[in-house]
DNA sequence: GCCATTGTTGATACTATGTCTCATTCAACA
DNA sequence: TGTTGAATGAGACATAGTATCAACAATGGC
């Protein structure tokens, strides 16, 4: 079932990718099956680990095509560390879980809208922004 | 001018770590003015370039040392790189010109609150948050 | 189906940005 | 002034990538 759903995504991205000019190897395809299955944020090396037979380069070259592709976001850890996560929605933040390492994707916020607003009050022309929340998710709370 | 405050800074920071227990060495000290004359955010590597004498190690540690005093802040670039720069309010954010590298602190701003709403919202109990905004400042904006 | 084109790969070297180790030094205090 | 533990610095190590380039292979035209 989840094996089933993470093909499905697989092809997908792959199609995506196809789209837009970019080739169907079987190194790209094992990538985009392992970043399909993944059920949480991840680091590149963490998915390499998963991928012995795929080249170093080769493993991050497609993170980054999917990244810029939009099919992953970058995430940055409280540690510093950067990790990777699928991304169902456009523009969006997270809600980092510094206990249990889990992320909720934060909408229905209008942050942004705010942000332009203070921008402005400093005559400042805005074009974009990085944001991450940590905390701790509603499992992790003590009761 | 300049260069009286900068050492005014520097012997301000100087006496802060004093405080919190630290020695006065010589090399501190002389990361500390380095530190001081900055006119912007710098990298680690930009500042040891200015401290040929002092080792790689003590100036990294040095600059850990001021963050976690809260005499400088981290603040990450729209390319990812990562630039210190003399924090002289609490917790506060950026607004960085991606044109010509200059900063701006953003105050007078509730983002927190709604930061904290939000996260009630999803059963979030929220501990810290990391926010950068990116675009252009006053002077680099086509008139 | 075969070939030519050109995007893609992977081994490896390199870069950037730090941290760790440990013998030596030196600031601070008695 | 002597003692002691904090601080230093040289250099090894770690992490997270990017660049190079010869070899390979997906695609499209024939």
């Amino acid at each position: 079932m989840l094996r089933k759903r993470s093909y499905a995504l697989a092809d997908q991205l792959q199609e995506a990718l196809g789209e837009q000019g970019y080739r169907t190897t079987s190194p790209r395809r094992a990538v985009l099956q392992a970043v399909a299955g993944q059920e949480r944020h991840f680091t590149a090396e963490q998915l390499r680990e998963q991928l012995p037979k795929v080249g170093r380069a080769t493993v991050y070259r497609s993170l980054r095509l999917l990244v810029d592709s939009g099919a992953l976001c970058r995430v940055l850890l409280e540690d510093g560390t950067l990790h990777y996560q699928l991304s169902h929605h456009g523009h969006h933040h997270h809600l980092l879980c510094v206990e249990c390492g889990s992320s909720q994707d934060l909408l229905g916020c209008d942050i942004e809208e705010q942000l332009h607003e203070v921008s402005a009050a400093h005559s400042f022309q805005l074009s974009g922004h990085w944001l991450e929340v940590y905390g701790l998710c509603q499992d992790c709370q003590p009761q």
